[in-house]
DNA sequence: CAGTGGTCTAGACCACGCT
DNA sequence: GCGTGGTCTAGACCACTGC
């Protein structure tokens, strides 16, 4: 009848301590983190122990390492992560930076199923975006996207247009939101009257509908958007394992 | 001017060798390998060298481990391995084990593209399926499914069709092929009169089309299949990271 | 040349599964 | 209790980067 320890290792519990710094804003992205034995005589570990966090952190992109230089933390302002969460590519196989236009942004009451899906309350607000991507000159995608309300709170469409590169590099850098991982429902639909509008196709046109839910540091939710393709010439990119 | 010796670590050449031994079918899916302590002494290294070579083996689902047990060769007959290369879910989420109706199964001469997505020569033949699965009663999902016919010359449509269970955990049984891996082209398309014949369905429903590529051990192919899915009550799942 | 991550080793001990 | 994988340590040396 004794308690049962959950054991954890203590590398485990030093992965936690460092993604805690990371929420905390201890170190930002793209910015180098101390050394591993400087980390090792903090934590009072050895040098092993915190090699094995930064490991796991690492496989799960949150830290990259760069040998002889150090360990950095993951950003999407970096070149190298330009299509990290942009897996559409051309049928010749090449991925392509879009053009986007801001069709509009606005502050709604979050919608019970979006209020659950990023843990609000009742009557906490969302930021909803509209927007259309553009590859090679062609509307290809359009989506809503909707953010936390509380983390989003000066966004407008005009810092939104005036921005160059991934949206998620602008989150960093103006709202401190670093995004982590995504979970993705995918689907065939026929458009609707508005998105037929929106990317200059017929009504009934399928189109790849894209779910997606994104989490920042520690599974936090911050993000729902809802995408659809044209993928007449691109398609989506999947590995599995 | 001297010549640039790339450098090659000890466990990356540990792993090469145990895939070499998988590929030569020296421990079958499923079954047990020998200890890492084992393993460290036929090869003349030490035990934490195995280790890193098996993680790597291990992140790629190739070996399991099993605590107290021991290092097992990955099996798609597994109960656990059963939707590992089988995303579709329903809307509530649940993974559904499919039936499967084998349509036929024919040998031809396999078309340019084919072949050179197999790596074989022209006039080499492959292998040619056609399936339809049912998901809860309905049929959700026509395929053709293309192998190379050099290492399945006894597969036939009696046998296909008598076999539960996934059609991977199959080619294990019969023919030592154990898949590792596979690359997906995912796109919206309108259900042709074939399609709309096969799944019941009006020509021009939007259907989900993927494209797969599948790799047995050390990266050969051995696999091409093209997947048409309905997604009115299923969806595809994708994770990001 | 100094500092970083990367590899390799050897040994101790822990958690787990089975007998 | 034994054998397995899992953790943790300490130390040596290698490869890469930048000063």
């Amino acid at each position: 009848m004794t308690e049962r320890v959950v054991f954890r290792p203590l590398y485990q519990q030093i992965k936690v301590l460092l993604i805690q710094a990371l929420k905390a804003g201890q170190w930002a992205p793209g910015s180098i983190i101390p050394s591993e034995f400087e980390l090792a005589a903090q934590y009072g570990v050895s040098q092993g122990t915190v090699r094995k966090a930064i490991d796991e952190l690492v496989a799960d992109n949150v830290l990259m390492r760069r040998q002889g230089k150090g360990t950095f933390v993951s950003s999407h302002a970096e070149p190298r992560a330009e299509f990290r969460f942009l897996r559409l590519v051309s049928d010749a196989g090449e991925a392509m930076t879009p053009e986007n236009h801001i069709l509009g942004v606005q502050r709604i009451l979050a919608p019970d199923l979006l209020a659950q899906q990023l843990s609000l309350k009742p009557n906490d607000s969302v930021v909803e975006i509209q927007r259309v991507q553009f590859f090679a000159g062609q509307p290809i995608n359009f989506e809503h996207i909707w953010l936390r309300g509380d983390q989003f709170k000066k966004l407008t469409a005009d810092l939104l247009q005036s921005y160059q590169g991934p949206m998620y590099a602008l989150f960093e850098r103006q709202f401190a939101i670093v995004m982590v991982r995504a979970e993705e429902e995918i689907r065939a639909v026929a458009a609707s009257a508005d998105e037929a509008l929106q990317l200059k196709i017929a009504v009934g046109t399928p189109l790849l509908s894209v779910y997606r839910r994104s989490f920042s540091y520690g599974e936090h939710a911050v993000e729902v958007r809802h995408s659809r393709f044209i993928t007449h010439h691109f398609h989506y990119q999947h590995e599995l394992n």
